[in-house]
DNA sequence: TGAGTTTTCCAAAACGTTTTGGTAAAATCA
DNA sequence: TGATTTTACCAAAACGTTTTGGAAAACTCA
């Protein structure tokens, strides 16, 4: 593995020579930066990653702790995120580290101090932000640049990130559901203490009394944004005396769970009961029937969040410090709008 | 942010005898390693990643390439593979880099050679494994520990990894969808040059002639491991003369397609139809109906082979150089087997 | 011509660790 | 007691870059 000493020596020139030619400085003369870039490129000279870091003070390394529950559950939604993050890191010549814990963890913590104390990356991105969350507290305090989806009820003004605006959203939806005749609508949410629970529970309860509807305590049920969970929380729901008739997710994956647990006790969706979710992940389209569900686009989103934080990193001039994106709504068979 | 120059001095120690305690040396005292310890958490020290890893040589870093060709598509398979590989490195104190580039184009070897010359991976993983691949190569010239799941024909004895053998469950398969009357069968596979269709198809083929069945050229079709390729290869069968009544197809996304097709063509799945696909991820028991899959277990699998590497890195000597999985016959309700 | 300016290069310091090759002091032994 | 070993520590080198602060050579201009 050449290193630079040994470019220079070959080249008769010195260190700093070849490190300013390489960077493109303007003190090294024309035919000099192209022996140096061609002899470079000839003897497979990368720089070694480790020094540049030390010297510079940065690792060009950008960090995202996907907040699993359990490892082995795999999220489409986290993919489509990942993989954003990992494109837009690379479009600048950045990489992606990535790990996972449980959120609120002794791992989580853990994980955060080893990358960032240990100045592993240069920011992180955040997503599943809880209502009051550690992580940008400690974040604010080391002075770290991180960007996250979703507010916490801690960050004023210095919030940098996307926000999801969907009132709007379940507004249309709801208008949606009730125009197929639906009354009695049920919600299946997350814990208590994710933001997007918050918002979404409250868009979805404001939507409904605008429309003259009185929410009923008994149709809000809580899941894990798990399959696993909605159908669990699906079961609790079709045992009530009154079942729903139309049940909003949080999530896509609830949705998917809602779906089966929907077959198999024999409801025929679209008719008998109406689902819909919320994300538009990849798999929403492929499920039977196909997923009514507020559409946001997620990979777009992940990517900007990334953008924002490699300019926070780089101190550029951030025009928007908060991108507002608003879901659309998909209307498809689950339902019962098209066929 | 506290050096260990810091640490040192405020405890009136070297700078080696403070990096010695904390590295667990014999040749420093009880109290003072007690006293060092202690301060360094108290002072809040971790250690600077980018000077150790200059002067160890090394970067406690494992790297994986997603082999993705379209960035935004979000293939559940890589999503788990992603979650395996980092609960295992992070078992070790070991991060995960994680990237995405298309196979075999200029941006996957920039990047490999970037990360592997630049030394910023000790080791990388890789998959989808192709026929000849020039990854193992370049991995191979360049002394760089790496593991893979399934092995390229460039590859001899030296090969790490995972390999499935899928011939029994080929064979399993196959008996399953003839007992249920099927005789054509048709198989939608992606790539010739990658490695799962090349043992997949062939598997397919043997278990076919020696259930006395002649396999059929125009009941082989191409797809891309996608929901979409899926769904258009369908097309191509179903515009046959005479349709295939069992289709078998490469991997679980496929086969969500072909779901989706044959909904869509109104045939009945389980009845008219009968559909399998490979792998088992988590998607595949919520389709409508539950897809027949051979299931293996790719969580696991990612850790065995993030271990495999981790040890190779470690230079422990291992026992078992290649790992052979079996994947297990699910059958569910989209090959009409149980309700 | 000689003073200033520009061009092109370089030596050395720094980044924060780990490791090598010690050395005093204390403990042990004959 | 004096020689030897063990214990507990440390100074300095090294890892491979980038950056600072020049400095010689070439050019410009009066």
């Amino acid at each position: 593995m050449p290193t630079i000493r040994d470019v220079a020596r070959t080249l008769n020139l010195s260190i700093t020579t070849v490190s300013r030619a390489l960077d493109g400085y303007g003190d090294v003369s024309k035919e000099t930066r192209q022996r140096v870039i061609e002899t470079a490129q000839a003897m497979g000279y990368v720089p070694n990653r480790a020094a540049r870091q030390l010297r510079r003070q940065r690792t060009d390394t950008i960090g995202y702790i996907v907040p699993a529950e359990k490892p082995q559950f795999a999220d489409p939604f986290f993919a489509e995120f990942v993989a954003g993050l990992g494109d837009e890191a690379a479009s600048t010549n950045y990489d992606l580290l990535v790990s996972t814990a449980p959120p609120d963890s002794p791992e989580e913590q853990d994980l955060y101090r080893r990358w960032i104390q240990g100045g592993k990356v240069d920011g992180v991105i955040i997503n599943r932000t809880r209502l009051s969350d550690w992580r940008v507290n400690f974040l604010r305090e080391s002075k770290l640049p991180f960007t996250c989806l979703e507010r916490s009820l801690d960050q004023g003004e210095e919030f940098l990130g996307v926000e999801t605006d969907i009132k709007d959203g379940y507004q249309e939806l709801l208008g949606h559901l009730t125009a197929q005749g639906h009354s009695r609508i049920a919600f299946i949410g997350a814990d208590a203490s994710l933001k997007v629970q918050y918002d979404r529970l409250r868009a979805f309860q404001q939507a409904l009394t605008s429309l003259d509807i009185q929410p009923q305590a008994n149709l809000i049920v809580e899941g894990d944004l798990t399959p696993e969970g909605g159908y669990q929380a699906m079961l609790r729901l079709l045992a009530l005396d009154q079942p729903p008739t139309a049940v909003v997710c949080v999530n896509d994956l609830t949705a998917i769970g809602v779906i089966h647990a929907a077959h198999d006790n024999h409801c025929v969706i679209g008719r008998d009961l109406a689902i819909a979710g919320f994300d538009g992940v990849a798999d929403s389209a492929h499920t039977q029937p196909p997923l009514t569900t507020l559409d946001q686009p997620v990979y777009a989103i992940a990517r900007t969040l990334a953008r924002l934080l490699l300019q926070a990193i780089a101190r550029e001039k951030i025009v928007q410090r908060v991108i507002t994106i608003k879901p659309t709504l998909l209307i498809r068979a689950s339902s019962g709008g098209k066929r």
